[in-house]
DNA sequence: ACCCATATATTCGGAACCGACTATCTGAGT
DNA sequence: ACTCAGATAGTCGGTTCCGAATATATGGGT
């Protein structure tokens, strides 16, 4: 059983294959609907890449141009809808997406591995920083999520706003957590030595251990 | 105070600078210590956006090339060493990854914002499954840095993994509570129905609304 | 009447990214 | 001696991605 690599990479294809599910639609209404339901928060909604990954469902028979109208002397608008095979794709898409963790390489994680270069208080001061931003994020995002939910959308549309709390308080606590182990000395510097004209570290319970 | 664009947008760049901040090396040397170093989890390692990656270095005179050698009759290796300004910009990137939260579009936030449409019953599947996959790769990733640890590795120059198995944990709870929910009826689908040739959903507590 | 900020709708060129390829060398195993 | 897997070192071309530009319509304010 070959995985044969999906035609469409670009997850923004999720979203619109989920709008045509609902019924045809624009490109230009696509980004607009994902706004308005704050599915910009999940999907990077650019319109360059959006007409480039219509263009790429089209050719991989996931949806189809349904219709092309005009209003006024305005450019035409190309109406698309989903085909049978995208409806399946999209389910087996969205399935195996939920299934398989993917390993992804977010910025923070970058950071963090080289966290000892800023030295100890230069750290603090950052993660610090850090710390108070996602405090403020997490505020506006919990306030955003009340606003949706007292408006009658059903708590399952917006799980996704969950999520991503859960996610910015796991990291917010987890900087906590290291700012804690800097300042009461359980998360210590190792010593810089220059030896043979290259740096070489030493831990201070190290008798003869060094990293390449 | 206009926050000039960074020329080098790639966080490879960023391991690059790291690299070279302790020695000159030549490109296939760098990837070579990343991954010896475990940092090809942090960093996307493809020697193809590498060499990239370099050549942007140079133009931005944030690296310099610092020597050419040949061993055999092997390709050419080209070394680079960082500049003054490089180190500089080091230190501020890295200091703003920590500082600045920065959003982003992992694949499961994609993917929960459209669990719905995966149905109870096939959304607890998938979900038990990510859950069964993550705990195996949070056995590995803790065996992997027990073993560099006990190697006499400093925990500060590894950090990062405990970060990221925090993340791993703090997401597969996560999904195992929405499990929980979706079983014993917290979390519920709303029903179905369609008016006027549209999708609409009803909330079972709705009186009249319903959701664009 | 007129202005211009915002909404409507899409196109395009250049940068970024990376898979696949080239080519040589080394060393373990037979 | 010979082979072949894996390490060494880098190039190249085709997508993919997206910022910026284009062009028209609408509506609120003076």
């Amino acid at each position: 059983m070959t995985v044969r690599k999906r035609p469409v990479s670009n997850l923004l294809g999720l979203a619109v294959l989920g709008l045509l599910l609902e019924q045809p639609m624009h490109p230009y209404e696509m980004a607009a609907t994902l706004r308005e339901r704050e599915k910009d928060a999940s999907f990077k909604v650019k319109t360059g890449s959006l007409y480039d990954v219509v263009e790429s469902l089209v050719r991989a028979g996931w949806i189809a141009e349904h219709s092309t109208e005009r209003a006024g002397r305005r450019p035409e608008r190309t109406v698309y809808a989903h085909t049978e095979l995208g409806r399946k794709e999209f389910m087996s898409w969205l399935d195996e997406l939920v299934r398989t963790p993917v390993k992804e390489y977010p910025s923070f994680l970058a950071a963090v591995s080289y966290l000892g270069a800023l030295g100890p208080e230069r750290a603090v001061q950052a993660l610090g920083e850090r710390i108070a931003r996602l405090d403020e994020q997490i505020d506006e995002a919990r306030q955003a999520q009340a606003d949706v939910l007292s408006q009658h959308t059903p708590r399952l549309f917006v799980i996704e706003l969950e999520y991503a709390l859960t996610m910015a308080e796991a990291e917010r606590d987890w900087a906590r957590q290291i700012v804690g182990e800097i300042q009461n000395g359980t998360l210590t510097w190792p010593e810089l030595i220059t030896r043979e004209g290259r740096q070489v570290w030493t831990d201070h319970d190290e008798t003869e251990g060094q990293q390449a």
